[in-house]
DNA sequence: TATCTTTATCGTAATATTGCAATATAATAA
DNA sequence: TTATTATATTGCAATATTACGATAAAGATA
Protein backbone atom coordinates (compact mmCIF):
# COMPACT_ATOMS: atom_id res chain seq x y z
CA UNK A 1 0.00 0.00 0.00
CA UNK A 2 0.83 3.61 -0.52
CA UNK A 3 0.54 3.74 -4.42
CA UNK A 4 -2.53 4.86 -5.66
CA UNK A 5 -5.09 3.05 -6.77
CA UNK A 6 -6.15 4.06 -10.49
CA UNK A 7 -7.59 0.81 -11.19
CA UNK A 8 -11.22 1.45 -10.14
CA UNK A 9 -11.76 4.81 -11.11
CA UNK A 10 -12.90 6.21 -14.91
CA UNK A 11 -10.25 6.95 -17.69
CA UNK A 12 -11.50 10.74 -17.45
CA UNK A 13 -10.88 10.82 -13.81
CA UNK A 14 -7.19 9.11 -14.33
CA UNK A 15 -6.50 11.74 -16.75
CA UNK A 16 -7.77 14.54 -14.86
CA UNK A 17 -5.80 13.91 -12.09
CA UNK A 18 -2.45 13.27 -13.93
CA UNK A 19 -2.40 16.52 -15.20
CA UNK A 20 -3.82 18.13 -12.36
CA UNK A 21 -0.66 16.14 -10.15
CA UNK A 22 1.34 17.74 -12.42
CA UNK A 23 0.37 21.25 -11.80
CA UNK A 24 0.31 20.25 -8.04
CA UNK A 25 4.00 22.21 -7.07
CA UNK A 26 4.78 25.84 -7.49
CA UNK A 27 7.87 25.14 -9.75
CA UNK A 28 5.74 23.41 -12.03
CA UNK A 29 3.39 26.41 -11.95
CA UNK A 30 6.23 28.86 -12.63
CA UNK A 31 7.57 26.77 -15.24
CA UNK A 32 4.36 27.07 -17.40
CA UNK A 33 4.24 31.16 -16.37
CA UNK A 34 7.37 31.49 -17.73
CA UNK A 35 6.69 29.57 -21.29
CA UNK A 36 3.55 31.77 -21.04
CA UNK A 37 5.33 35.07 -20.74
CA UNK A 38 8.45 34.80 -22.96
CA UNK A 39 8.19 34.80 -26.73
CA UNK A 40 10.86 33.06 -28.00
CA UNK A 41 10.76 29.23 -26.58
CA UNK A 42 13.06 29.19 -23.98
CA UNK A 43 15.47 26.50 -23.32
CA UNK A 44 17.74 26.51 -20.36
CA UNK A 45 16.52 29.69 -19.32
CA UNK A 46 14.09 28.60 -17.10
CA UNK A 47 16.97 26.61 -14.51
CA UNK A 48 18.26 30.89 -14.23
CA UNK A 49 14.75 31.94 -13.29
CA UNK A 50 13.61 28.99 -11.18
CA UNK A 51 15.17 28.94 -7.15
CA UNK A 52 16.05 25.04 -7.52
CA UNK A 53 19.20 23.40 -8.59
CA UNK A 54 19.81 22.22 -12.30
CA UNK A 55 18.82 18.78 -11.55
CA UNK A 56 15.44 19.52 -9.89
CA UNK A 57 14.58 21.73 -12.36
CA UNK A 58 15.04 18.88 -15.08
CA UNK A 59 12.98 16.48 -12.73
CA UNK A 60 10.22 18.87 -13.34
CA UNK A 61 10.46 19.69 -16.60
CA UNK A 62 10.65 15.75 -17.28
CA UNK A 63 7.10 14.95 -14.88
CA UNK A 64 5.78 18.17 -17.09
CA UNK A 65 6.47 16.13 -19.90
CA UNK A 66 5.43 13.02 -18.87
CA UNK A 67 1.64 14.36 -17.71
CA UNK A 68 1.75 15.74 -21.43
CA UNK A 69 1.59 19.28 -20.53
CA UNK A 70 4.75 20.62 -22.06
CA UNK A 71 6.74 18.80 -24.94
CA UNK A 72 10.63 19.33 -25.66
CA UNK A 73 12.86 19.43 -29.32
CA UNK A 74 16.48 19.34 -29.19
CA UNK A 75 17.60 22.70 -30.85
CA UNK A 76 21.46 21.85 -31.65
CA UNK A 77 23.21 21.96 -28.07
CA UNK A 78 19.84 22.89 -26.31
CA UNK A 79 16.27 22.17 -25.70
CA UNK A 80 13.23 24.23 -26.80
CA UNK A 81 10.77 23.30 -24.70
CA UNK A 82 6.81 24.94 -24.63
CA UNK A 83 3.37 23.97 -23.54
CA UNK A 84 1.40 21.51 -25.13
CA UNK A 85 -1.83 23.65 -26.00
CA UNK A 86 -4.15 20.40 -26.06
CA UNK A 87 -3.44 19.08 -22.15
CA UNK A 88 -4.29 22.36 -21.30
CA UNK A 89 -7.00 23.02 -23.62
CA UNK A 90 -7.90 19.79 -21.72
CA UNK A 91 -8.16 21.63 -18.11
CA UNK A 92 -9.93 24.50 -19.23
CA UNK A 93 -12.87 22.11 -20.95
CA UNK A 94 -12.80 20.53 -17.30
CA UNK A 95 -13.32 23.16 -14.84
CA UNK A 96 -15.62 25.36 -17.65
CA UNK A 97 -17.70 22.44 -17.38
CA UNK A 98 -17.58 22.18 -13.59
CA UNK A 99 -18.48 26.38 -13.51
CA UNK A 100 -21.15 25.72 -15.76
CA UNK A 101 -22.97 22.50 -14.07
CA UNK A 102 -22.53 25.00 -10.44
CA UNK A 103 -24.34 27.58 -12.26
CA UNK A 104 -27.34 25.47 -13.34
CA UNK A 105 -27.48 24.29 -9.66
CA UNK A 106 -27.77 27.03 -7.59
CA UNK A 107 -28.15 24.82 -4.41
CA UNK A 108 -25.79 26.29 -2.31
CA UNK A 109 -26.36 24.08 0.46
CA UNK A 110 -23.68 24.79 2.28
CA UNK B 1 15.07 17.57 1.94
CA UNK B 2 12.00 16.44 0.41
CA UNK B 3 9.48 18.99 1.70
CA UNK B 4 8.59 21.49 -1.05
CA UNK B 5 10.44 24.96 -1.71
CA UNK B 6 7.30 27.23 -0.96
CA UNK B 7 8.77 29.81 -0.27
CA UNK B 8 10.49 31.05 -2.92
CA UNK B 9 7.61 31.25 -5.39
CA UNK B 10 5.31 33.54 -5.86
CA UNK B 11 1.42 33.36 -3.75
CA UNK B 12 -0.33 32.77 -6.88
CA UNK B 13 2.04 30.22 -8.05
CA UNK B 14 1.58 28.54 -4.49
CA UNK B 15 -2.40 28.86 -4.28
CA UNK B 16 -2.48 27.15 -7.74
CA UNK B 17 -0.28 24.62 -7.19
CA UNK B 18 -2.09 24.18 -3.80
CA UNK B 19 -5.38 23.57 -5.81
CA UNK B 20 -4.24 21.50 -8.09
CA UNK B 21 -2.53 19.38 -6.38
CA UNK B 22 -5.77 18.68 -3.97
CA UNK B 23 -6.76 17.60 -7.39
CA UNK B 24 -4.20 15.02 -8.72
CA UNK B 25 -5.77 12.10 -7.27
CA UNK B 26 -8.53 10.11 -8.92
CA UNK B 27 -10.31 9.56 -6.27
CA UNK B 28 -10.53 13.49 -5.17
CA UNK B 29 -11.80 13.83 -8.66
CA UNK B 30 -13.97 11.48 -8.66
CA UNK B 31 -15.58 12.82 -5.39
CA UNK B 32 -15.87 16.33 -7.29
CA UNK B 33 -17.75 14.55 -10.00
CA UNK B 34 -20.06 12.62 -7.48
CA UNK B 35 -20.66 16.37 -5.90
CA UNK B 36 -21.80 18.04 -8.88
CA UNK B 37 -23.92 14.93 -10.28
CA UNK B 38 -26.21 14.31 -6.90
CA UNK B 39 -28.97 17.17 -6.82
CA UNK B 40 -28.90 17.08 -3.04
CA UNK B 41 -26.10 17.76 -0.88
CA UNK B 42 -24.69 14.37 -0.59
CA UNK B 43 -23.13 13.23 2.98
CA UNK B 44 -21.89 9.72 3.54
CA UNK B 45 -22.81 8.52 0.20
CA UNK B 46 -19.51 9.18 -0.82
CA UNK B 47 -18.00 6.26 0.82
CA UNK B 48 -20.29 3.72 -0.85
CA UNK B 49 -19.38 5.51 -4.47
CA UNK B 50 -15.99 4.78 -3.86
CA UNK B 51 -13.46 2.18 -4.40
CA UNK B 52 -11.99 2.79 -0.85
CA UNK B 53 -12.22 1.91 2.94
CA UNK B 54 -13.94 4.75 5.00
CA UNK B 55 -10.79 6.05 6.63
CA UNK B 56 -9.25 6.70 3.04
CA UNK B 57 -12.58 8.78 1.80
CA UNK B 58 -12.08 10.62 4.83
CA UNK B 59 -8.87 11.86 4.86
CA UNK B 60 -9.23 12.26 0.62
CA UNK B 61 -12.42 14.41 1.98
CA UNK B 62 -9.94 16.47 4.31
CA UNK B 63 -7.62 17.36 2.07
CA UNK B 64 -10.15 18.81 -0.47
CA UNK B 65 -11.40 20.69 2.58
CA UNK B 66 -7.71 22.41 3.31
CA UNK B 67 -7.41 23.03 -0.27
CA UNK B 68 -10.26 24.77 -0.24
CA UNK B 69 -12.16 23.29 -2.72
CA UNK B 70 -15.33 21.11 -0.66
CA UNK B 71 -16.76 22.52 2.66
CA UNK B 72 -18.71 20.53 5.00
CA UNK B 73 -21.08 21.64 7.22
CA UNK B 74 -22.55 19.19 10.39
CA UNK B 75 -26.23 18.14 9.19
CA UNK B 76 -27.38 16.16 12.47
CA UNK B 77 -25.91 13.12 12.45
CA UNK B 78 -24.09 13.05 9.30
CA UNK B 79 -21.86 15.57 7.27
CA UNK B 80 -23.16 17.86 4.09
CA UNK B 81 -20.04 18.03 1.84
CA UNK B 82 -20.47 20.39 -1.26
CA UNK B 83 -18.21 22.53 -3.51
CA UNK B 84 -16.93 25.81 -2.89
CA UNK B 85 -17.89 27.66 -5.87
CA UNK B 86 -14.72 30.18 -5.42
CA UNK B 87 -11.93 27.83 -6.03
CA UNK B 88 -13.28 26.34 -8.86
CA UNK B 89 -13.77 29.62 -10.46
CA UNK B 90 -10.13 30.25 -9.62
CA UNK B 91 -9.01 27.40 -11.60
CA UNK B 92 -11.04 28.17 -14.00
CA UNK B 93 -9.79 31.91 -14.62
CA UNK B 94 -6.27 30.73 -14.33
CA UNK B 95 -6.89 27.63 -17.36
CA UNK B 96 -9.17 30.39 -19.20
CA UNK B 97 -6.42 32.54 -19.07
CA UNK B 98 -3.59 30.37 -20.34
CA UNK B 99 -5.93 29.85 -23.26
CA UNK B 100 -6.22 33.47 -24.42
CA UNK B 101 -2.84 33.55 -23.81
CA UNK B 102 -1.57 30.30 -25.73
CA UNK B 103 -4.34 32.04 -28.58
CA UNK B 104 -2.04 34.87 -28.68
CA UNK B 105 0.87 33.80 -29.13
CA UNK B 106 0.11 30.74 -31.76
CA UNK B 107 4.28 30.67 -32.13
CA UNK B 108 3.81 26.50 -32.35
CA UNK B 109 7.38 26.64 -31.72
CA UNK B 110 7.56 22.99 -30.50
C1' DT C 1 41.13 16.01 -30.23
C1' DA C 2 40.19 18.62 -26.09
C1' DT C 3 37.11 21.64 -23.89
C1' DC C 4 32.94 23.95 -22.97
C1' DT C 5 27.95 24.15 -22.63
C1' DT C 6 23.60 22.17 -21.92
C1' DT C 7 20.66 18.78 -20.29
C1' DA C 8 19.81 14.19 -18.26
C1' DT C 9 20.57 10.54 -15.02
C1' DC C 10 22.19 8.29 -10.74
C1' DG C 11 22.37 7.91 -5.95
C1' DT C 12 20.76 9.26 -1.72
C1' DA C 13 18.42 11.58 2.21
C1' DA C 14 14.36 13.84 3.88
C1' DT C 15 9.65 14.21 3.65
C1' DA C 16 4.91 13.37 1.86
C1' DT C 17 1.23 10.50 0.21
C1' DT C 18 -1.70 6.49 -0.01
C1' DG C 19 -4.36 3.05 2.09
C1' DC C 20 -6.37 0.47 5.73
C1' DA C 21 -7.42 -1.79 10.37
C1' DA C 22 -8.39 -0.39 14.77
C1' DT C 23 -10.27 2.89 17.49
C1' DA C 24 -12.36 7.25 18.93
C1' DT C 25 -16.01 10.71 18.73
C1' DA C 26 -20.55 12.48 18.34
C1' DA C 27 -25.26 12.49 17.31
C1' DT C 28 -29.42 9.69 16.93
C1' DA C 29 -32.53 5.81 18.10
C1' DA C 30 -34.21 2.24 20.97
C1' DT D 1 -28.66 4.17 29.40
C1' DT D 2 -27.38 1.32 25.64
C1' DA D 3 -27.11 0.49 21.04
C1' DT D 4 -26.56 2.22 16.37
C1' DT D 5 -24.96 5.14 12.73
C1' DA D 6 -21.79 8.43 10.62
C1' DT D 7 -17.49 10.45 10.49
C1' DA D 8 -12.78 11.38 12.18
C1' DT D 9 -8.36 10.13 14.06
C1' DT D 10 -4.44 7.17 15.13
C1' DG D 11 -0.85 4.18 13.89
C1' DC D 12 1.52 1.85 10.62
C1' DA D 13 3.54 -0.08 6.24
C1' DA D 14 4.35 0.67 1.40
C1' DT D 15 5.34 3.81 -1.96
C1' DA D 16 6.09 8.43 -4.08
C1' DT D 17 7.94 13.01 -4.21
C1' DT D 18 11.30 16.58 -3.55
C1' DA D 19 15.83 18.23 -3.70
C1' DC D 20 20.62 18.18 -4.74
C1' DG D 21 25.63 16.74 -5.47
C1' DA D 22 28.10 14.00 -8.51
C1' DT D 23 28.44 12.39 -12.85
C1' DA D 24 27.23 11.12 -17.57
C1' DA D 25 25.86 12.16 -22.36
C1' DA D 26 25.78 14.89 -26.47
C1' DG D 27 26.38 18.69 -29.32
C1' DA D 28 29.25 23.05 -30.08
C1' DT D 29 33.55 25.30 -30.20
C1' DA D 30 38.46 26.03 -30.06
Amino acid sequence: MGATNTENFTDKQNAIAILAKALGHPARVAIIDYLLKTDTCICGDIVNELPLAQPTVSQHLKELKNAGIIKGSIEGNAICYCIDEKALEKLQAYFVGISSKLNKKKSNCC
